[in-house]
DNA sequence: CACTGGAAAATGCCGC
DNA sequence: GCGGCATTTTCCAGTG
């Protein structure tokens, strides 16, 4: 019996250390965007910002493959790469 | 009271016409679900499949500008744009 | 050399299905909207409309979940079950 | 000229204050996710914990929910309210 | 017409 | 290794 009521303070231990690290992620989370928000205050584009902050986060060597592949599809569709291969290759 | 009979039927009506219309809705989206798995099958990337899509959606101007901004960002931060902006010029 | 071809042609055919069907379900969500714009001129609430359908969308899952564990650990964190485990039974 | 700079000190200082953020706010997700191991390493059903996490973390929104015209229609619908309207006035 | 909040899509992760 | 789930991000409608 004494098993269960042990049982029960360490689902409660558990639940709560999650709640605890749930609400710092959230907080944190607020501050990420309060900065978003700051810098459109300050005239820039947060979209773009976005995408450069995902794209620091990539690993370079992924995003090239995944870049290449696009293009391949691209020209096997007739839609333009933006940008020549050609290029890349030097 | 009738008006109040009334009202519930409305309400029926509404709730099981919208009901229908989600459940054809989903239904659709399994169907695309299911070209993104058979063209995976057949060896595609679907990750690019969907970026090939996404991109046909955009509107090619808007296209145009967020990636200007984003290269401004990038020079600014001595990031290499992956191309070159001149050629976009030409 | 055709082979090329071929998985050109088998893209333009997976992207041009997956177009479709995406128009199609785009379609579908414009008559949702629809039905919640006239609902909404005819007096009602839309978002407690909404709320109908996701409470009544999401009934089948928690019937699903009622095989969890999840009762134990309510009774262990001293949060009451919604329902009693008898009338499940039934 | 000096202004571009300026611009692009902003642009750094943004970039790396989410970065910062991000990198804590990942670290905090891998916190919880090791309390969750190491609860399934004592014998709890981490599906059924994360349940119990989201219930908890929903019952804030349904009491706001509260002063919605959605019982009415739950009434129409033949669809019981899960609490009596007295008990929310106490 | 910009902003906030909610729905939809997409990505990443875990378990099988 | 893959399918399914959970999280995260993106989009969009409603609102001030």
């Amino acid at each position: 019996m004494a098993s269960y009521a042990v049982a029960a303070d360490q689902l409660k231990s558990i639940i709560e250390r999650i709640e605890r690290l749930e609400e710092e992620k959230r907080a944190i989370g607020d501050d990420i965007k309060d900065v978003y928000t700051e810098a459109k205050g300050n005239g820039f584009d947060t979209k773009a910002l976005r995408e450069i902050v995902r794209m620091r986060r990539q690993d370079p060597n992924e995003r090239q493959e995944a870049e290449t592949v696009l293009e391949v599809y691209m020209q096997a569709l007739g839609m333009l790469p933006l940008f020549g291969a050609a290029e890349k290759a030097a």
